[in-house]
DNA sequence: AAATTGATTGAACAATTAATCAAAAAATTA
DNA sequence: TAATTTTTTGATTAATTGTTCAATCAATTT
């Protein structure tokens, strides 16, 4: 909490990462460079390093930033919401708005998540995070005391985790094409009620 | 068609690509070198820029590679069924599997997918690939073609289609919990029929 | 006003990168 | 066998990378 303090408070640490982001989401992981990051938040190259241990803690603080965002958004409109139906109807529509919303965040972590590895060269899309993932465990939580409430009929809420978050992230494939995101958020809670209720 | 006949004849281009999933799957896009690829493939640097045009031809030709290998396994478990109903079913099972027995196909892809970029800078993930994609194809048409012959009820094919392919991508991320691909399998395909059944 | 602190610069560093190319080797043709 | 073409090597090149560091700058404290 000493480290998510100094995180949040510096300006400029929150300068470069903003920066970082959107160089990110313009040309991608593999192009992105400490120069290009300090060319567009108008600072010198060494002032990044003065400010973070190096790229690999850069990325991993842009990281905390990204989700932390995303976290906040998502669990703001699902707090206002009391029984887990509307909870439930509150996280599909909450995360395909983000990502509609926050294109920008959203790919810059996309692109963190599916490049940055661990000194022992594990990808972070393999890591398990378990206990770490707040948004997977909001959404668990919320299945499991639907079922406990009797508002929701007998299923695996892992399984069901799993098929709402693949159908939040993978509908950004699916924008692009002729259906809109109030078509597929409406249909989406459709189908996945039919399966919870 | 010249081109993927002289692609698939040509053993040392496969022997190429073969060793470029291989540092793919172990190091990630970003590490990735044509260095570290000539030294998996035991040949000289030179020779991959013989047969290649370049680094990202290569990283082309791998993609088209991997998703042959992707479409043909799917496809062919989908063929041996009769009706829409076991089409689908055969599609999940098939699409799961896959990624399960080929993991280090399915890793050397998504680096792929999510690193390269097309010389405007644009993802090759958020190409809109439409008419390109005949994994999307075959499964539209299985859920079309079930509503057409009355098996399916009335449901917008293209949500459904994100939804499952959806939760077959985001399959990855749960098989490190303490889920067993047979399980997930059962209970997805019987979440997925309750929706269109 | 002097001194101390933290912030910032920009040049220099060693390490890696993809790509090139002349030369050698191997395979094919005549 | 001789000539020719294709394949392969490995050293070289030019560009870019992340990081370091001595030197300023600005602000605050003494």
């Amino acid at each position: 909490m000493e480290d998510r303090q100094s995180f949040i408070a510096n300006a400029r640490r929150e300068q470069i990462i903003k920066a970082a982001i959107e160089v990110l989401k313009e040309i991608g992981y593999v192009k992105t460079s400490l120069a290009k990051i300090a060319q567009k938040a108008k600072i010198s190259t060494g002032l990044i390093s003065y400010h973070f241990s190096g790229k690999e803690d850069l990325m991993n603080n842009t990281l905390m930033y990204l989700v932390e965002k995303e976290w906040v958004f998502i669990n703001e409109r699902v707090a206002q919401k009391q029984s887990s139906t509307d909870k439930l109807i509150a996280f599909i529509e909450a995360g395909l708005a983000y990502q509609v919303t926050n294109k920008t965040n959203n790919i810059a972590l996309i692109e963190i998540v599916f490049n940055a590895r661990t000194p022992d060269d594990t990808p972070y899309y393999l890591l398990e995070d378990d206990e770490d993932d707040m948004k997977q465990s909001l959404l668990l939580d919320i299945l499991s005391q639907g079922q406990e409430s009797k508002e929701f009929t007998n299923f695996d809420p892992r399984v069901i985790t799993t098929v709402i978050q693949g159908a939040i992230s993978e509908s950004m494939f699916t924008f692009q094409n002729n259906i809109s995101i109030e078509q597929y958020n409406e249909k989406l809670t459709e189908s996945i009620l039919k399966i919870v209720k």
